[in-house]
DNA sequence: GGAAACCGAGAGACACCCAC
DNA sequence: GTGGGTGTCTCTCGGTTTCC
């Protein structure tokens, strides 16, 4: 059982498939098959069941996954470790919409400048989304608005530093304030996007439930969504400033529960120096 | 019919062994 | 220590099978 065997066996089950994972790895289907039928042979267990065209994980598959993910995040560290700590290689990041937008283009910018010999690949998701991205090691680390609940990040699981700090406001049309509508709509992000869990939270605070909420995946369609009279939103004020969104709409600030830390997030012991350098980078923007 | 997985043949890379 | 022979492993290519 060597690394490039459990590279491939992760590959497989995250694209859901030999050929996307082939494709993924830059190699041929057949020997995407090939290697993880020999990895099967040495473990002496299947770890897929061949369903028509689809593979699913067993047991004993279910059972290596989270092994094969620590042992190549652990050879991961140890490459970073013996590098001469110069940042190089590969940096996932995970990021939000809003952030990904707003903040950390200069940020990534000044990155690649610096050190133009790592690559940096970039993500976005929902807070919880990221959580779980950072968990699973399919990024390196990810920045995300600080989640509402106090124990969705686990210090025996995560390391975290916050890294700047959010404005948040309400989205209404024009005319209107967020607390008078009638029959309210919220637009927002999809479930486990921690802005909308504010959102929501400030709405508990004035003793409103929103009727129901409409999920969108961009903050243009959200605005102009607000701007048409579909309900009231969330968003930082940097991102609607930023791309000129409230032109069209009326912006009501949260107060206290409105100003959300922004944190830099990665599983706990898994370091390099890409990401340390990208964390050097951050951090002074607090 | 098309997409995805599987199979077999052949080529290249690499490790190991042995003679020098 | 070096170079050649050999066996093994991994890869690609091309074709086949399976299933939606």
């Amino acid at each position: 059982m060597d690394l490039s065997a459990l590279t491939i066996f992760r590959a497989v089950v995250r694209e859901n498939g030999v050929t996307r994972a082939a494709a993924k790895l830059n190699r041929v289907q057949s020997n995407v098959t090939t290697r993880i039928r020999q990895l099967e042979e040495t473990l002496g267990t299947d770890l897929f069941i061949r369903d028509g065209r689809r593979l699913v994980l067993t047991p004993a598959g279910e059972t290596l996954l989270p092994y094969a993910e620590r042992l190549l995040a652990l050879a991961e560290e140890a490459r970073h470790a013996v590098s001469e700590n110069r940042p190089q290689g590969r940096l996932r990041l995970g990021t939000m919409e809003s952030t990904a937008a707003s903040r950390l283009p200069r940020v990534l910018a000044a990155y690649h400048q610096r050190w133009p010999q790592v690559t940096l690949e970039l993500a976005t998701g929902v807070t919880r989304a990221l959580i779980e991205s950072v968990r699973t090691f399919e990024v390196d680390a990810a920045v995300m608005a600080r989640p509402i609940e106090p124990d969705a990040l686990p210090a025996e699981q995560f390391e975290f530093v916050p890294v700047f700090e959010e404005e948040l406001t309400l989205v209404t049309p024009r005319g209107q304030h967020p607390a008078t509508a009638t029959n309210l709509t919220l637009v927002a992000f999809e479930h486990g996007c921690a802005y909308r869990s504010y959102a929501m939270r400030w709405y508990e605070q004035q003793g409103i439930r929103p009727a129901r909420v409409l999920e969108l995946g961009s903050y243009h369609a959200i605005v102009a969504c607000v701007a048409a009279g579909a309900g009231v939103a969330v968003a930082p004020r940097s991102v609607l400033e930023l791309a000129r969104l409230d032109d069209e709409v009326d912006l009501h600030p949260m107060g206290e529960l409105g100003r959300v830390d922004a944190l830099l997030v990665w599983r706990k012991g898994h370091v390099s120096a890409a990401l340390n350098a990208m964390r050097d980078l951050l951090v002074p923007m607090k």
